[in-house]
DNA sequence: CGCCGCCAGATTGTCAACAATCTCGTTGTG
DNA sequence: CACAACGAGATTGTTGACAATCTGGCGGCG
């Protein structure tokens, strides 16, 4: 399951951005197991730049905290433990509520209509009985709200943490039950931003995000209590 | 007043992470100005470091929010205008909250006394009229919190945003009569974390920031209003 | 029989040179 | 006199090769 890498042979006017994107994208996805050495040389010749571009990557990368570099061992693609994940979530709890209270606050009737729109989609996805489609539209709504409060750093600093644990996000998006629990949930938050109530908007957005966490706490217990090494 | 960098040829062993030490430090002790560009050859030379491992320590500093970076046009130190400032307090306000919460509930009698210490030290330096010495006590504390809270990955985020803004900070401390009014703020921290009182621990917190927040916003429109261009 | 040191392969870190792009002053024209 | 195209200089992006470091296995010694 952990096939090595898509090739994208590249384009023709970008260079490294090329690889950039490339390699998050195969991260994100899932392309490239957690954990998995990213060889340079290799990668560099699957995406057909060079290794100096590709290192430039790497590092940009490591800073978005997608990847993990020892100085003289090589990179490999960042696992986050259950518990990091929480505590990610936590912080995530931290900022995305300082949001909802600003877009409660600065709100126009216009964004409130858009709002309301996607927790209808999002009410139709569940009724569908499909998760992947609920998950994409789930990150919509958490990145609409930080766009509506204006917060540019806390979008910023969230799309950072949202990276890091798309895997987990998606995996809980998975257990049977979870999007009806978090769509109400969803949707107490919408009608309080869309509402004008930041009060409302902040404890809806902490609710959901402390049952997010508790999913997070269960799935990893049940998963695994302990982490030995992800192959060499 | 902006001397182009200080020159520290080389040390035996590391080589890249000289150059991004050397760099970092020089923009955060403001040897080189926000705004002023950064020409990779010139700084290579300055630092002893070949053009490719300054570019690598420039990508890890545009992670870091302290050198911004465009495509074919160079690098150049970051100018965080005062509403930046603002919104990174925001933030900051929201991920300390949080840490100052944990922190009161985990605290062990160990690290209160020594954030009690840490608060004995902070009034000294307010009573001995030292802004300097406080401002390094202050952040001090703040990171204390911190590492209590065991919030790693929060604190790694306040890491970053604290960077941003050293020079504010450093600014607001040498305003009259600031230190006094931070000083009262800053015990009630440390009471409510050292006993163990979570509640009082966010709210002192969440007070003290936004205390700060008036202050940089004050200070903002005292200084530039407009913010034209730094020169080229 | 087990442990220590050493050698070969692989991988990352570094370097100097080449090509592409941009900035800015100059020149020619309407 | 103003405007636009042009070109020299400067700066960044990219390339390929070289040196330093680490991984893992082999042989010698206790």
């Amino acid at each position: 399951m952990p096939r090595p890498t898509p090739g994208g042979p590249q384009a023709g006017e970008p260079a490294r951005t090329h690889a950039l994107a490339a390699l998050r994208q195969a991260i994100l996805i899932g392309d490239v197991a957690p954990g998995q050495r990213l060889v340079e040389e290799e990668l560099a010749g699957l995406l057909g730049v060079t290794r100096a571009s590709l290192r430039a990557a790497l590092i940009d990368l490591t800073a978005e905290g997608l990847v993990e570099r020892v100085p003289n061992r090589g990179a490999r693609v960042r696992v986050v433990s259950p518990e990091e994940a929480v505590a990610i979530t936590e912080c995530r709890t931290a900022l995305e509520a300082l949001c909802a209270v600003k877009a409660a606050q600065s709100v126009t009737d216009d964004e409130a209509a858009q709002l309301r729109e996607l927790g209808g989609n999002l009410a139709l996805a569940v009724s569908e009985g499909n998760p992947l489609k609920y998950s994409e539209l789930n990150r919509e709504l958490h990145r609409q709200i930080g766009v509506i409060s204006g917060q540019s750093v806390a979008v910023s600093l969230l799309e950072r943490l949202d990276a890091q644990i798309v895997r987990h996000q998606f995996q809980l998006a998975l257990r049977p039950g979870r999007p009806e629990q978090s769509l109400a949930e969803h949707l107490a938050i919408i009608d309080a931003v869309a509402g004008r109530r930041p009060a409302d908007a902040e404890e809806a957005t902490r609710r959901h995000l402390n049952s997010v966490i508790e999913q997070l706490r269960a799935a990893g217990e049940a998963e695994g209590p302990v982490s030995p090494d992800t192959g060499p």
